[in-house]
DNA sequence: TTCTTTCATGTTAGCGCTAACATTAGTCGA
DNA sequence: TCGACTAATGTTAGCGCTAACATGAAAGAA
């Protein structure tokens, strides 16, 4: 044996190297390596150092897909989410990653883009990988769905909502109350003609709900409802198709940034406080960009990162509370 | 003591059914059953029928980690990116998905957190997942990170920048041009007193050398060059920290409105045109967010989905350029 | 008829690893 | 002194699937 690199058989020659190479080369049986990578204590000093010789001189990367076979355990969990760019979701992921990497977990990432087709394939791709657990924003939007993550037997993280029947387990917060707690402090503002403008998805439709029940609670007309297509910034545009409106619940904060956008074209913002507002705008999710505009977002702060990392607790352990409600915040600023 | 397994057309009751067990119920072989999974062309269409009841009836779900050791074919990808949360990344993970996840590849997700030490871990862990292709934003920080990919004999493809010595495939653009071009727009718009902000990641960096040795060229100053640490938001700080100043370039658009949010409030932000702006300002990354504040952000557009979708293409096709410069635009609106 | 081809299905032998159970020395208390 | 234990390593038998080859029946081709 000569030196640490390439060897015969080595390095970039031929396939990878496996257990029993490096056993062999070792002097070990293969079941010695195995301990080496995963229960270093039980193997003696000596031939823990040998071994991890032999490791170091073929490059070996243990086979984590035939480890995962064998053990039946993948260390692996599916995460779907709607969509992934230019949305809070990914603060979401963001801090399950940053929770389960260090454990060894690697993420399975999925998008649904809203389509309840591409969920259910998304889903059943995801589950035929074996995943330990799955961690999803919202809920199936099928019955196959559902059927699907209920069947698997292990555990299942809804989150940004708190549906009434979940699968498994929950993080996420009450869309309904964010959306009255919005009309209320609207109300009490002395704002008459309230409208509501966001997406369809059942996240914002719950949102909308609370909103308007709200406000007919407290006496007003029903609030108007438009509905955006997503990435239809066109939110700049919706002004102009919500007349006489003097505020507004934008189901997310980017909407509300469109939307104000385009009552500054209208000349209807102003620098100073909410109560200066010709229309007051209230976004959800309190992104950064919120604080840096003028005047800045009053919105509904949610915590995409403390979903995510709850939602990771929630995957590692089956014991205790398997619903947790991690809240909102009105945040008032200038806008509204 | 009797079956515990599975009773036929029972529901979840026992362990995952398996390819052998839909086998006897249809009364086929197991590789029957196989091929009505992956080449059902090859079945006939009764024996197809009879074997697809039979895995409705179990709820049967493909192992594809057992595939995957059987085939020496995982049909996943691996992804590296610095973070995903609140960064432009998420276009890239969001176009490669797009491409791949039709194709029936998954993407395993993986982020470094900037931190190079993690960096290595994490390719460490995709590869030993076996994925057929990595597709990672920037280079490896360390020696022994390129070490690995270049001994895992499958496709790399490193994005968001053009490195001189690529590891293999490449889908990015000139970092140091968009620096130059930057610092030629605001010679030219007769600025004297440039200044820089940013991270010190390579990507940063690249921009800054370009902006500076073009400022250079020109006869200018040194540019200033102050580095942020990421999610400083401190950007709003900025100012105060580079007196004089009548141009900056932000490495990215969320610095750059949050640095138009510090000046603002030193009321040196004006609803006019770029000429008008005591401070020019000019950002990076194209968000939509910039089109709706005011004054409208000037900025490098880059295509991040785009950059995605071109990896994801270099990680299916082995032949043909394996160098593929996306470029990037210098769009001008009001703010410089 | 007899040979060849095609189609539909089956048999066999692993993929690279690990669980579960040996096995073999060495240690130790009474 | 001896069984009882511990520490270190090995043996065996798969995990659930697929590649590669084998088989048998039906349908032409000559």
């Amino acid at each position: 044996m000569s030196s640490e690199l390439t060897e015969p058989g080595t390095g970039p020659t031929g396939a990878a190297p496996t257990l029993s190479e490096v056993a062999k080369r070792a002097g070990v049986s293969s079941i010695t390596v195995s301990r080496v990578v995963r229960m270093p204590d039980l193997v003696a000093p000596e031939t823990r150092a040998r071994v991890e010789q032999a490791m170091r001189d073929l490059g070996y990367i243990p086979n984590l897909v035939a480890g995962a076979l064998a053990s039946a355990r993948t260390n692996s969990v599916g995460v779907l989410v709607p969509t992934i760019a230019n949305s809070i979701f990914a603060d979401t992921v963001q801090g399950l990653s940053d929770k389960l990497e260090p454990l060894g977990f690697s993420v399975i990432l999925a998008q649904s883009r809203y389509d309840a087709a591409r969920e259910d394939r998304m889903l059943a791709a995801l589950l035929s990988r074996r995943p330990e657990a799955i961690i999803m924003v919202g809920s199936p939007a099928t019955e196959d769905g559902s059927r699907l993550l209920r069947n698997a037997r292990i555990p299942i993280v809804e989150t940004w909502d708190l549906p009434a029947n979940p699968i498994d387990a929950v993080a996420g917060f009450d869309n309904y109350k964010a959306g009255v707690a919005v009309a209320k402090h609207l109300v009490a503002q002395g704002r008459k003609q309230l409208a509501f403008i966001g997406g369809d998805d059942p996240r914002g439709t719950r949102r909308w709900f609370g909103f308007r029940d709200e406000a007919s609670a407290s006496g007003l007309a029903e609030p108007r409802r438009l509905i955006l297509d997503r990435k239809d910034s066109g939110s700049v545009a919706a002004h102009a198709r919500l007349p006489g409106v003097d505020a507004v619940f934008a189901a997310n904060d980017a909407h509300a940034i469109g939307f104000m956008s385009g009552l500054r074209k209208a000349g209807l913002l102003r620098d100073g406080p909410a109560s200066a507002q010709p229309v007051a705008v209230i976004g959800l999710g309190d992104l950064e960009m919120g604080q840096l505009i003028s005047p800045t977002l009053s919105t509904i702060s949610v915590h995409g990162d403390a979903i995510g990392r709850t939602a990771a607790t929630l995957t590692l352990e089956r014991g205790g509370e398997r619903r947790i409600d991690l809240g909102f915040e009105l945040v008032l600023r200038d806008s509204g």
